[in-house]
DNA sequence: GTCTATACACCGATAGAC
DNA sequence: GTCTATCGGTGTATAGAC
């Protein structure tokens, strides 16, 4: 029972970059425990179901970024417009100017989509479902607030993609700046 | 040097939806052995430079298969709507109605993005090019024509990351038919 | 709570018979 | 050209000392 050298969420943290660049098959445990400082045994203290259990918290902690980052400031009273600003700043941050991948993607297109598909699809929902609730208020009718928010969100995984696949940023910072116009 | 059981394109077709699936670490040799019906050693006969040259091959398939079905129709003669029509249709059959994900993307998000990155690249360029020549042929301004070529491309490899995390082809299908008044 | 040492399965890859 | 058998390495996971 020694004094812990990080917290959970610290560990967490140190755990997201390894997901998020080789994906669930290609984070070993080697990687981990680099990217932790902790040996192998030490990880299965912190996550006794391995590997899984690294990846579902890995997952969690995103979605817990997403959430108050992109979703609550959504949700605040203020313009609109404005409201989507902010989510546009905060996603630039999020996704590091678009240099970095979206976890959700990366695991909804792996080998482990089945092992994570209820939160990858929750979190997925959410979003959309924040977003379109915007839309709303702003005057715009549900059904069109619906479609304009998928394509909102489907661009910007997809310039994710044309950002790692032609090593060019640009489209992923282009898809956020037209964001507003693209849906008010 | 007995005869073969199957041609060299024939093992190659039965290696694609593995890696397409499972990605390049998740395509073990074994699955590579069992869904071409070889053994291992028969694999390495046909692919002396083992899971990187099974991989490259299945990269090179797909690609003829853009460059036949999709950019090829690009280039005729014709409606440029008409042409664009093609694409959709054909691309609607490559991504199996959005169930089957991009092998591009997937190598482009995974661990393995760096042995591959030059190929992908490539082709990703190729189709943006070939799609904004045809824009650029129907009266499009060159920047404008690159620009929406990109948002077309763009938009399908969200809706096909979307489809698998949302486990619904909805989306690819509505991206596919507004192809047309996106673009032109 | 972290470590070293280790178990055991599976990985990619090769040798050699047929 | 395909097979069986096997190699060395690495994967995840665990045991037990401190």
């Amino acid at each position: 029972m020694s004094a812990p050298l990080m917290s959970r969420e610290e560990v967490i943290a140190k755990l997201v970059p390894v997901f998020r660049q080789y994906g669930y098959d290609g984070a070993t445990l080697a990687k981990l425990s680099e990217s932790t400082g902790l040996g192998r045994a030490s990880l299965y203290h912190h996550f006794p179901n391995g590997k899984r259990e690294m990846a579902a918290a890995v997952l969690n902690y995103m979605n817990q970024w997403l959430e108050s980052s992109v979703l609550e400031p959504l949700r605040q009273d203020g313009e609109p417009a404005e409201r989507i600003c902010v989510m546009s700043t905060n996603l630039y941050k999020f996704y590091n100017c678009g240099k970095d991948a979206c976890l959700l993607a990366v695991l909804a297109l792996g080998e482990s989509r089945d092992l994570f598909h209820t939160q990858i699809q929750k979190a997925l929902n959410t979003w959309i479902e924040t977003l379109s609730h915007v839309l709303v208020e702003a005057g715009v009718e549900p059904n069109c607030a619906r479609r304009r928010s998928e394509n909102a969100i489907l661009k910007i995984q997809g310039s994710l993609v044309l950002a790692r696949g032609l090593n060019d940023t640009g489209l992923f910072e282009r898809v956020l700046q037209c964001l507003i116009e693209d849906l008010l």
